[in-house]
Order: C-alpha cells, then structure tokens, then sequence
DNA sequence: GACGTGGGAAGACAGATGAGCAACAAGACC
DNA sequence: GGTCTTGTTGCTCATCTGTCTTCCCACGTC
C-alpha cells in the first residue's frame, strides 16, 4: 500500500545496467545488440521486482496510448450496448488495447456529444467507437473526425465514416422465410411505427419473400403500433380479429411478440398450434422465457462491436485504410435463433 | 485529421508569454501574481487555437490520472451491470473522472482477474471499482489492494474493503409487506435454489414479516427451485396445487414471478384477482412487460454504482478513508416498484 | 535596502530512441 | 612484428514526449 512503485530505473539499479538497456530487452527492440545473458539477467530482475510499464509515460513519448474511446447512447436502457461494450472489450484486450467508455444519454446535445469526444481526445485515445442504441442515422460531433473512428449500429448523416450495421433486410428474410419454411400461407407484420431504417426494410422485406413464394406480398395483412409490448398486443388484436386471419405472425420485435402472445392467448390460439409467431431482436430475457420459446432473429450486437473494434485497431495501425470503407457500411448478418414458437400450419 | 494537436507551447508562443504562464492561469494557480490582461490574453488564445490540454502528460506530472478503473462482470448477461456502469460514470463525469472498463467473465480465474486490475494499474487509473453481477462473496485479486477500491455488490470473503450491497432484508420485508396490506393471509414465497445471501436472507424476511404480522411464518409454504422461469413455474404449480393455496405469491426474481403467471394461467388463476404475485429485481424488460404489470423489488445498480463511485473519488481526494468503512459494507435500500399484480384477495 | 510585482528558466514525471563510444578482433600495410 | 584501418559487439548518453512546479530574477517603489 506504501511502497511506491517500481519503475524502470529501478529495475536498471538492480540488474546493474542503464534504463536504456532495461528499455531495449523489455521491448525487444529489434536492433539493439545486448547478450544472451544480460538479456536474462534484466528479465529475471524485473520480473522479482514486479515491474509493470507505466503506460501514460509510455504513451506520452510513443503517442500511442492503447486505449479505444466507446461513447455509448444509453447504456443501461437496453442489454444491446452490453453486447457492443463485450465485443469490443474482447477485440480489444485481444490486441492489447482497453476501452475507454463514456456513456451519452440519446437525447443529449450535439454539444453535449462533442464534449464526451473531447474528453476522449484529451485522453489521447487512439480511436474511437462511436455506438448508437439502434441502427438509425446519427448526426456525428465534428471533433469526431481527428482520430479513426467507427460507427456501431448506426449510419451518419451525410457523412461517411467506416459504418457497421445489421442486415434488416436478410434478418427479416429469414424470419418470414421460416414460416413460410413451416407451411404457413396466410402470414402477417406486426410492424413498428417509427421512422427507422428497420421499419422500411423489413417491411420491404417482408412483402419481397412473400411474393417471390408465389402469394400475394402486397394484399398481405400488415398493422403498425409503437414497438412495445401493448403495441403488439392491440396490433396482433386487429390482424388476428379478422376473418380467415393469418397463421404465421412476424412480428418487428420481441415485445411486441410478447404483446402478440398475450392476444393469442386472449383469443384462445395456442402458439404454436393455431398462430406461429417469429419475432426479432432476440432478447433473451424475453424470447427465451416466453413460453413457448419465442423464435427470433438475433441482431449481431456482439459482432458489431468485435467488427468495429478490429477495423479501428487496423487502421491505428496502418493495417487498413478506414476511408476506403467509408462510401458504404458494412452489414452483418442476423441469425435466426430457432425455438418453439413455429409449427406447421394446422390441418 | 491532418494537423498536429496544439499543446501548450503552441500556446505560450502565440500570446507572447512562456508555458509557465500559460499553465499557471490555464490551471489557476493561486499563487501565481500574473496581471488580468496577461490571463485574459492566454485565455483568449488559448480558446482560439481550441487548446486542450494533454491529459497523459499532465497525470505524468500530478500522478492523477482522473480515470477510475471499472472491473465487471458478464456485462452482457444481464441488463444490472449496465445499470452500474450508468450510475458509475454519470457520478464520475460529475467530477471529472472517466471510465476505463474491463469485462472480466464470471467464471474467470483469479490469475486472469489479477491481470485485469495489473492492466488498470498499468494506467495509473487513481482507483478501481470492482463490481460482480449479483450480490455474494467473491475473493478478490491481491494487487486490487494497491489502489483504493470500492466493492460493488458483493463483499469480500475475509477481505475488509469498502463495499456496497442491495438491502436483500428490507427488499423483501418490503416485498411480503405490500402482500399483507393488500390483506392477504395465505401467502407463499417461491424462492432459489442457488446458496446466495440473497436466498438466505429474503427467506428469513419472509417469515419473520408473516410472524411479525400474527401469522405462522414457519408454516407458509415455501417452494424452491432454479431461479429461471421454468423454476418459477414448477414451484408455483407445487405451491398452488395444494388444498387451501396462498392467495399471495413472493417470488425469488422477476424471471421466476414471469413462470408463476403461467403457472396460474394454466391453473385458471387471474392475477391479481384470485392471485397477487411480487417479484425481485425490477428487471423492465420483463416486469414492466408482464400481463399485469408486476410488482416488484428494484435493485439498486444504478445507486451503487454512484455511491461506490462518490465514495472512491473522496478517497482519492482524501476526503474520507475507505478503511474506516471497510468494516461493514454499505446497505443501500431497495425500493418497491408499485405495478398491477397486487389486489386484495377475493371474498 | 527591503519589499512587492510580474514573469521565466529549469528540473521532474517515466520511459523510448537515435547517436555514439569503448573494447576487442581481424585484416591490411609497411 | 608492429601499426593502422575497419568492423563488430555491447552498452550508454543525451534528448524527447507535454505539463506542472519550485525556485529565481528583473524591475520598480517606498
């Protein structure tokens, strides 16, 4: 608790040799001529001593810090972020890089923004992940710009700067083709209202796979509520309230698959015997607890932040060139995660 | 991208003063006789060149690095760890501390662990703040002592380090209180099987609340089970099937109340009128979302990631010493979070 | 001459790095 | 055989990174 720490010129002292030579082993400096045994000899004392580099002073001459910025809407609000803060501390600490994480509420300011990023920049970071709690566009802090940085889940505004994004698109591909796997021919959206990519391209989507199975996409019953769980309640309530209703029900996400449940429930479907539901997000607090098992489509959080921090470590060490990433995102595939909620159609 | 950042010579030079200057009214030396038009002269140039200063350097110099180190675990797995995170770095910013974060998985050996904290040390992070993913005794890495640290839910065994945790008792006093005033006499808990403090202490709340209240608490009946909600759901069918059944229902965790619903769908039992059901934990995601909403215990991440966060930083500061609190660990309350599942009983 | 005012020079923090130096050996030359 | 050149090996010195901080100095005033 007392002892100050060990640096290396202490270790110099002990080993009888100057800090030069203790820097020149410990790095392993390519062209430094030192013998076999003073090499072991500075090994062997550093390592009794316990000595452990001080990084600032390290990163103070090398401007190199080792450190990636993550500033992150809304950490808590969702387990996403959790997602992208894991992938990105295990591609880091792979490479022997830490993150620096600051979290930013979704509604703060761009100048608000623009401070977080500031303080990484004081820091010195060598790169900076910039991640939004849902794929949408993001107006981007102008700061941004003076280090390499990457986009998680979300895609600038005018602006282009290395992206990585989910595949709305081939997620909801793979959600209504596992109903249509199932035998279902009268299918249905529960859709979401707001104005976010999602919404447009899994609608697309949706009436796309339908279509090129031969049924009719467009005359498809689809209803949009607010994306939680009594919006998918009230929206699973009309489309299953008609007549001839659908028996394979896709649902935008999760909660609203839960509300989708409830009304099943209500109107006396058993799922998945009378209604298939496939969801999207796969929360697993709540598609694992459902009961039965929702099946869903995994958004690739994890990855997203492994991918993100992989491609900014490269280019910190001019192993790619971000710019050339930059004219378009990179899109990840989003995994069908099976569980019970899907069976044949009855009769 | 392409200019170099501007330090404080860059400064000096274009006020016409030398960095000493600059410094000493940049950082409002109070000792230092420098005339108001020389500061207003550096302030000025300073903001014009947007000077920022170099944060590695000047924590070289100080020895303060104003970054708090932030071990946890499995940030993924569940949404508490992202709660933590918030409250941690909304008290840090507060302050002008930022976060370094590192994932340490649950299963991880202490070696591992020791290398997580030696690589906060590495970086001189001023303190650390090590936080589990529920409420037990863990063995802490020995160098976690070299630095001042705060424990956050969880204590440790043997150890005496400040540490935080959730009122397991008065959470659940809390939780079996609102029961009994609703009126209920027959109530049941449904706990864990996993030897926590948590399993061990609500319980004793349990009983001790029911018998503080005139009733028997050692007869109410008690179902254990996993703490998932097929568990929940097992242990309600046994806890309901009985003749004369608990009209009231204490579950271990949100997860395991959401396996008691179905339990009491399938049993015919509407909730809240034939049954009240609370839960621990307040996960949003599930009781928000359940069908009537569920009345629960809230943990208090948020709070003990913010008070073991104000706490280091005073300790840094030497404003408190962490030993004089080391002997016991700091309670914080865990309020109960009012939804639909409670009703009087029927008759 | 003592004192106050405004400001600057010179380390120090801990480590990285290019240039340089001593010691010795092998040839080359007379 | 002795001296000089050239090269190699093994290691060290001085300087740099950007900022803070402890003296210290020059100048003017009473």
């Amino acid at each position: 608790m007392s002892n100050k720490t060990i640096g290396i010129k202490d270790v110099a002292l002990a080993a009888g040799v100057s800090v030069t030579t203790v820097s020149h082993v410990l790095n392993e400096v390519a062209y430094a001529r030192i013998s076999p045994e003073t090499r072991d000899k500075v090994r062997t004392v550093a390592e009794q001593l316990g000595y452990g580099p001080n990084r600032l002073a390290q990163a103070l001459r090398t401007q190199r810090t080792g450190m990636l910025g993550l500033v992150s809407e809304e950490i808590a609000t969702t387990p996403h972020a959790g997602r992208i803060i894991l992938g990105a501390d295990e591609a880091a600490k792979a490479r022997g890089y830490n993150l620096m994480i600051i979290n930013t509420p979704g509604s703060a300011s761009l100048e608000s923004r623009q401070a977080d990023v500031q303080a990484l920049l004081e820091r010195r970071v060598d790169g900076i992940l910039y991640a939004t709690m849902y794929h949408r566009n993001v107006k981007l802090p102008a700061n941004l710009g003076s280090v390499p940085s990457v986009l998680v889940d979300s895609v600038a505004t005018g602006g282009n700067i290395t992206a990585v994004i989910p595949d709305e698109e081939g997620g909801a591909r793979a959600a209504v083709g596992a109903l249509l796997d199932a035998g279902h021919t009268r299918v249905g959206f529960i859709n979401n209202t707001d104005d976010v990519p999602a919404t447009h391209e899994r609608l697309q989507a949706f009436r796309s796979v339908l279509t090129e199975a031969g049924l009719d996409g467009d005359a498809a019953p689809v209803e949009s509520e607010v994306s939680e769980v009594h919006g998918g309640y009230e929206a699973a309530m009309r489309i299953l309230a008609g007549g001839n209703p659908p028996t394979g029900l896709f649902c935008y996400n999760d909660r609203m698959a839960m509300g989708a449940y409830r009304a099943a429930a209500e109107l006396g479907l058993s799922i998945p015997g009378d209604l298939s539901v496939v969801g999207f997000d796969d929360q697993e607090l709540i598609a694992a607890n459902l009961y039965p098992g929702l099946t869903t489509v995994a958004l690739p959080h994890y990855e997203m932040g492994a991918w993100a921090t992989e491609h900014l470590i490269d280019a910190i060490e001019g192993k790619t060139d971000l710019a050339l990433m930059a004219t378009h995102p990179t899109i990840l595939g989003c995994p069908l995660v099976s569980r019970e909620s899907i069976a044949a159609p009855r009769q």
